[in-house]
DNA sequence: CTTGAAGCTCTAGTCGCTAGAGGAATTAGG
DNA sequence: CCTAATTCCTCTAGCGACTAGAGCTTCAAG
């Protein structure tokens, strides 16, 4: 039993951030001390490390989540793990697919900027025409991270 | 001289990200009719649209407003532009590649899973353990979208 | 002149945290 | 045993870039 300094130092994770876990009740309420201090068990840390890992891989808390709760009925079969996992990696390369447009038309606006006058810059131009883009980078997809 | 909803088709940003921009000093404030309905002028479809554009290329309302600011000293050197898109197109480009590794990172997971049972799940197995991922996919940047 | 669309203001919610205030508890050293 | 440093507690507010809704007013067409 350790308190939450130890969990956050153990797992990477910041200690408001385990605090808003547990609120969301990603994390369970865990014991106290006397004096009104949470104490964490290895199964929590265990818990927290696979929440952190999914983070870092973008899946959204409300995926991990579901992800959590198979986890906790193992029997069961992992079809439902799995789409979640793809559907995790068609975000992921939708996301990668714009920012490759994105790239392509920062780098065009760049490459024919002659860095004169404002009058003259390639990159107020563009950004004033998107005809001049010639190819295409979608709207803006509402936004998520990671 | 149009009111809002004839700007918001127009330039395809939405009515109350209009009042947004406006709110936040990115768009100034309109001339009103005797019944207090925003009229803007031709002038201000065009800062909407440049906005619009930019946004939809990831550029942070914050180098927007830097850019709009840089477009009405015409005779100044553009080089502060061009060092905008050059910051926007590297963070693209480092987004780009953590989004890679993502990927990887979870294609390995779901080719490796025989699809049975939780117990067995490739993708609750590695979520639970990044020794298991090989390759490395860093920790979550913080959160920026598009 | 009536109706329905479009406009207005204001507040609150989204996501996943992060920062700060203002205090209480724990731990290490002397 | 006492003090000082550190860690912990709760609570509220803020980030970016909007989106949604309530409850009202104004405008344009028929
Ligand atoms: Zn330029
Ligand atoms: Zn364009
Ligand atoms: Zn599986
Ligand atoms: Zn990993």
């Amino acid at each position: 039993m350790f308190p939450i300094g130890r969990l956050a130092k153990a797992t990477g994770v910041k200690v408001p951030t385990i605090r808003y876990y547990e609120q969301i009740g990603l994390l369970p309420e865990p014991e106290r001390t006397a004096g009104n201090q949470r104490l964490y068990t290895q199964g929590t840390l265990e818990r927290l490390a696979f929440i952190r890992h999914a983070r870092d891989l973008g899946f959204p808390l409300e995926a991990i989540r579901e992800l959590l709760s198979l986890s906790d009925r193992p029997g069961q079969s992992c079809a439902a793990a799995d789409e979640i996992a793809r559907r995790q990696l068609a975000v992921v390369e939708a996301r990668m697919a714009r920012l490759a447009a994105l790239r392509d038309a920062l780098q065009r606006m760049l490459d024919h900027c002659a860095s004169g006058t404002i009058a003259d810059c390639r990159v107020i131009e563009v950004l004033g025409d998107h005809g001049l883009c010639a190819h295409d980078h979608g709207a803006a997809e509402a936004g998520h991270p990671a």
